[in-house]
DNA sequence: TTGCTCCTCACGTCACGTGAGGTGGC
DNA sequence: TTGCTCCTCACGTCACGTGAGGTGGC
């Protein structure tokens, strides 16, 4: 009856560090609304999390900082994700084929336009680490010549 | 005598398009310093730029962008950059083997700093892709499997 | 000359940072 | 009980966006 093992026990401090993060950016983002539904709390109570949390929040800061992306732009996605989880359980409940193969249509095309927002950013991360090296190596090529 | 090829002509408009910028964003970056000498204009007069201020800023916002730098971090970035040029010069206005060989480590010394900016984000941004396309090859196994 | 783009303030906004003053829980 | 971390305003800051009112150049 009782469900301790993912009990809420951490404090937003802790939550923190963990995830890379500040206090203020977590009370930030839980205020717009880009973490879920927060737990009922009194005025002037604490904030806890479990792992769980932690891990939503984690991922959550990584897409933001990895893909530049605005909060705007955070949200939507995060709004596509939960449209997917969604999509996700319908698919595990029903064993339809028809059914299921609609649904993983879709799943299909959220991947899609998540995988095309980091695409491009890493081909342009991968060219400009490929500028570098190939500068680096020339200035090796440089010192072996010297010697 | 007069140097007519390298002469600024474009406005800021055209250089924040050629750019992927804006007018706003070109301007702050003057006042901060970031672009380097502006030439002397009076007051009201338009800004005008040429083909290696567009090269030149569009690699400061390709920087910032992709590596999500702050402006003091792109700064820090911009000097050491500055220095390198300078070093470079150096180089080659010297032929003694001795100075070549120790500017030629300074001149590794920054690019490693640069390299070490760029390679832990790609690493995080392709294991993100490498996520993402695992989820996108297994939803497309299901559909062929329902077929 | 007429549009268009540019100019310089200067205030607005987004995404938080940073106290100020107060309360909560190991 | 004492520290420490947390709480909620609320103002500050960074990196620009967005008018307002005016001038410049094809």
């Amino acid at each position: 009856m009782m469900k301790v093992a993912d009990a809420r026990t951490m404090r937003i401090g802790e939550v923190a560090e963990l995830t890379g993060t500040t206090p203020r950016t977590i009370r930030y983002y839980e205020e717009l609304g880009l973490l879920g539904e927060e737990d009922a709390r009194e005025h002037g109570q604490h904030r806890l999390y479990d792992e769980d949390d932690v891990e939503r929040i984690t991922e959550v800061v990584r897409l933001k900082d990895l893909l530049g992306l605005s909060l705007d732009q955070l949200r939507a996605l995060i709004e596509r994700e939960a449209a997917r989880a969604e999509l996700r359980r319908e698919y595990r409940s029903t064993d339809d084929p028809q059914r299921r193969r609609e649904l993983l249509l879709q799943l299909r095309d959220i991947k899609v336009a998540t995988v095309q927002l980091v695409r491009p950013r890493l081909q342009e991360l991968a060219a400009l680490e490929h500028e570098i090296n190939g500068q680096l190596t020339q200035i090796d090529q440089l010192i072996t010549e010297l010697d």
